[in-house]
DNA sequence: AATGAATGAGCCTTCATTCAT
DNA sequence: GATGAATGAAGGCTCATTCAT
């Protein structure tokens, strides 16, 4: 019945935009207006599909997140039973993916470096939902490294130890430090390949550390 | 030619203000009323003394962060030729303390990591200025720990696995993840201690292996 | 030629509604989508079936009012000659039950009060159509029980104490006070007779005690 | 100190502009541009002010309650032991002035009457406080002039009828029907007071009866 | 005949800044 | 030197109406 296409092309349209203004801009810095201009609809067009900027953040937030781990999923398509060594790789290679990769499949990680640095209101039980299992996951990977030995605080400073060199990576948004890839541009997905690999061994090789260390203390 | 000690005292109240409201809540979060009512003064008196929010924010930053590192100051009191390793303890713990620490100390860390992930206009020359030392130092300790045949690819990735650690810890607005501190509080400075003591030789391993795997490929 | 049976049924639906959501929160605390949302049509009904939020008012109250006043006709079916008292009674008492009454019976009179005190714009001309005969009549009776010595004023005076003792009802909304009835709710069919019965006992003994004043003032 | 006339006057005007287009109005109708037009300042200057729209609002209302209240005071000056005829028509004769008196002694009755059929949440507060002790001073007169047989539901019926006669004027905002007054304008205090005569005796009449009707039935 | 989508005008409020003392 | 008052430029949201099917 009358179901119009332009319906649910504004409605895409503005997602579209929502997502790539709140990306680089963050919740605060975005008006409604600057939104709706660059979907190229009218002022009350959030309102009318959302209902609320608040609303309309967190759709997106949601889509953004959902879309990112459907293309990168954590596991990386490794059975539950793989080398921790793996697993390990495949969480940081897909963490990285999502927080540096071009186009859409990046929103979400940006997104979420904004939100851990400057919550808003509107979407903590989003975040919750997101994050933790994230966490969870990191943190079973780095138990079966660091051996039945391990205390929580050593799983835990392990499990930021690994999680921080791949979220820090949002707050370069998209930029690598010179040196690293000339003229500081943007990270191709090469280069994020290479950057998961390198922070894999890095980290195998610090876990490792933190476990001899361990099983020291305890002979 | 009195001084006006109150003019004085009205001056640094708005800044001490302003240097919590910002650290807490961001530059476009924080309102000049709210600094001003923190104050104790009226709302006239940012841009009388400052000319503008901008102004004062520019302000704030620089103070926060030529004091958090005055007193933690990213050497740690060690001599040029000091071992790498040490140099590389003591950067790592002077920037914990200066992302952790509670009070003023504290401030200029969180201010940092705000601006990282949310760049004011008012702010990117100072940015710069002081953010780039700080990594030519970390480059040059990570320098020597990888030895001659490292490339410049890979002395920034270690040079981001290192600092990386450390700035995450700035999300975290000042609360670790459960199981590492119970109930999730503020970091005590021993708990910052023993943090710079794992990240140090976590990344010193790191370090080492991605040396080793330089010396087998140059072979 | 099938008529659309579902068209009517649609403008009917609005009607209703519209009569209920008018009454209840008056004019403009209404909005079209208020009144579609209760009818269980689309926005776009009201516009299209009416013309007009205003459009679509005028015909609820003139409904409204045409309804309520077939089934409490102000004359309450007694003859032209009844005695007046009689014809007081009728009057009293039908006004009652317009203004109090449950349902859709009770919407004229509702709607009447509001537009008393704050009158919409779209309305005022359907307003004294309806008001004004009322009026007439009430003047007519109390023409005959103040006898023919009675001026304008003290014509004008009584008719206005005997309307405004039921009008008054309406801003109530339908409750009564504490005291009159349990838990000041809603009034009875029994309570509503009640009333009507003092209000005309109270006012005839109000008109006489004005007759009598006039007469001997005449004297 | 630097206390500037011009801010008093300013918030003065904005009361006194508002007071007047919310009694006309209505809050619904009333925008804040509308009163900050009619009071020659900005459109913040009533969130400065006041805070809110809201909060003027209650501010207007009590003020305009509280002056009329002094202007006419309900006992109109008589001693607590007065005769209940005297009460009686110094409650009606100030009621009147309150709901009809022109200017500002008008607005608490026209804002009165407003909420009455069309309450504001902002104020339901307020309105309790205002309008309970004048029912309960009306009440006692009702008793005195019933005498002690009288139950609560006739007392009730009774207050009402007062009540009610005098209340309703309001719904004329100011204009008496024709007959009453040439050219149906505004009532002059000697009209107001003619009909707070008329009122009384008719009223007291009317309690009359009701008092003969109850000492009938309890013989 | 009917409707989901879209719009623009308007409203209340916030806020950095300026004014006048 | 300092401040209470005042302002204008947004910003988010509501709503009656119009559009396109």
């Amino acid at each position: 019945m009358a179901i119009r296409k332009d319906g649910i092309d504004t409605r895409d349209k503005i997602l579209k935009a929502a997502s790539e203004v709140f990306a680089k801009e963050g919740y605060r810095n975005t008006t409604v207006a600057d939104i709706c201009r660059r979907a190229g609809s009218n002022v009350a067009a959030v309102n009318y599909h959302f209902g609320s900027k608040d609303a309309l953040y967190v759709i997106v937030w949601r889509n953004a997140f959902e879309e990112a781990l459907r293309a990168y999923p954590p596991d990386g398509g490794l059975p539950p039973d793989a080398p921790a060594e793996q697993c390990l790789h495949a969480l940081v290679h897909s963490a990285l993916h999502r927080i540096l990769g071009a186009g859409r499949l990046g929103h979400a990680g940006r997104i979420l470096i904004r939100e851990m640095s400057d919550p808003s209101e509107a979407i903590r039980g989003v975040f919750r939902d997101v994050v933790r299992p994230l966490r969870e996951r990191t943190r079973k990977i780095i138990k079966r490294l660091l051996g039945p030995n391990a205390n929580d605080r050593e799983i835990g400073f392990c499990e930021m130890s690994v999680l921080h060199q791949c979220l820090a990576m949002g707050f370069r948004r998209g930029k690598l430090p010179p040196g690293v890839i000339k003229g500081g541009g943007k990270p191709t997905p090469e280069l994020i390949d290479a950057l998961a690999e390198h922070i894999t061994k890095f980290s195998l090789a610090g876990i490792q550390a933190v476990r001899e260390n361990i099983n020291n203390n305890h002979t």
